[in-house]
DNA sequence: TGTTGGTCAGCAAGAAATTGCCGATTCGTC
DNA sequence: GACGAATCGGCAATTTCTTGCTGACCAACA
């Protein structure tokens, strides 16, 4: 699939150059995705508290507190965010943090626009984006082995909600899930379809 | 914990560079591991299909297939065994694609043995290594939702096996899991304590 | 307003998982 | 060879999950 029509994603784009950072707003508020800014990770944080944000994608260097320190902050007020990260010196140690962090993608700046449509647009696309269903929460390690598969249970079924924009059927069919099954489920987690990346 | 005693880890080591992989494997086993080494993918992939295997180190860079395609190609066969990259020439995409497969470290060459070693025992280490329980395992990305909870379900077991070194009493309190519950599900997804990592 | 497409939830039968109890087995040690 | 520690597997009761069927909703739209 592509652009024009569907998707409707809210990206959260954090960058401290406020030149990249308009010109990346602009060029993928063309391509129809409903984009947030934030120039440093303290408004970023306030962003998040305050809107559905579907994808985060964010620098790496920043003055003050960096991408990976923003990445865990985010990500202990939603686990499953995917969030993409942008980096012109990114060395080997920070890229495998951000991997660890539940990165999905981490791209070397200056970030082609092009690309970075096509990295987003596959996060939407069902078949090039599924593939990697990742954990990465850094939950409590004592966590029973119950409460672990649910939350693994849970992050699936978000996760091909979010790849699905929401539509269940959508849903079923990519995880081969029985309808009334996956009513249940969602019910029993507390899973909403419009509350997904919330 | 540390050394001396205790894990008694398999690690399949795969360099080309035979000097590097002898010193390194000699360093390993002084060290307690039980090292298996390997020059080349398809010599990996064969030590890979003869003996347990508890974790893997691959330089990323060879002649012939590269440690990607080594990974992707174990991760066919154990799609849970930790996998842990070097390499001197790491791109940005390289360690990407690293981690998407699942890869819990890369390190930059050359290789401290120090270093390897501390990783290698951070994987042993329970209170360190539990953190990031990752599944990234870009397997049929179709694959159903039951079997990917089962597959996390294995997953889950077979660390915390490892950890405990097999001992399943100990399994039991860790993941708070009732003994005959572990016991059925050990039995039905074909896990047997003393093939860990096979 | 009525139709369509998609989702949700109650009910109930059937399937599967959980778990306590008990005895068997294995392994190492004395 | 007996003993203790740890694990495994059969049996059966109980609980939970799955799923088809049915009707209710809701929103978009002619």
């Amino acid at each position: 699939m592509s652009d024009a029509e569907a998707h409707s994603m809210r990206v959260l784009l954090v960058d401290d150059d406020h030149d990249v950072l308009a010109a990346n707003a602009r060029f993928l508020r063309v391509n129809d995705f409903d984009v947030v800014v934030a120039d440093r990770v303290e408004a970023a944080m306030q962003r998040l508290a305050e809107e559905r944000v579907d994808v985060i994608v964010t620098d790496l260097v920043m003055p003050g507190e960096n991408g990976i320190v923003f990445a865990r902050r985010a990500r202990e007020v939603h686990p499953f965010v995917p969030v993409l990260f942008f980096s012109g010196f990114a060395r080997v140690p920070d890229v495998v943090a951000a991997m660890r962090l539940g990165a999905v993608d981490f791209l070397e700046k200056p970030v082609e626009p092009e690309e970075l449509l096509s990295r987003l647009l596959t996060l939407v696309d069902v078949p090039a984006g599924a593939a990697h269903s990742r954990i990465a929460f850094e939950l409590s390690e004592a966590m029973p082995f119950r409460a672990r598969v649910l939350a693994y249970e849970r992050h699936l079924i978000e996760t091909s909600l979010l790849q699905h924009q929401g539509r269940v059927a959508d849903v079923m069919s990519a995880l081969k899930i029985n309808r009334r099954t996956l009513n249940e489920k969602m019910a029993r987690l507390g899973i909403r379809r419009d509350h997904i990346g919330d």
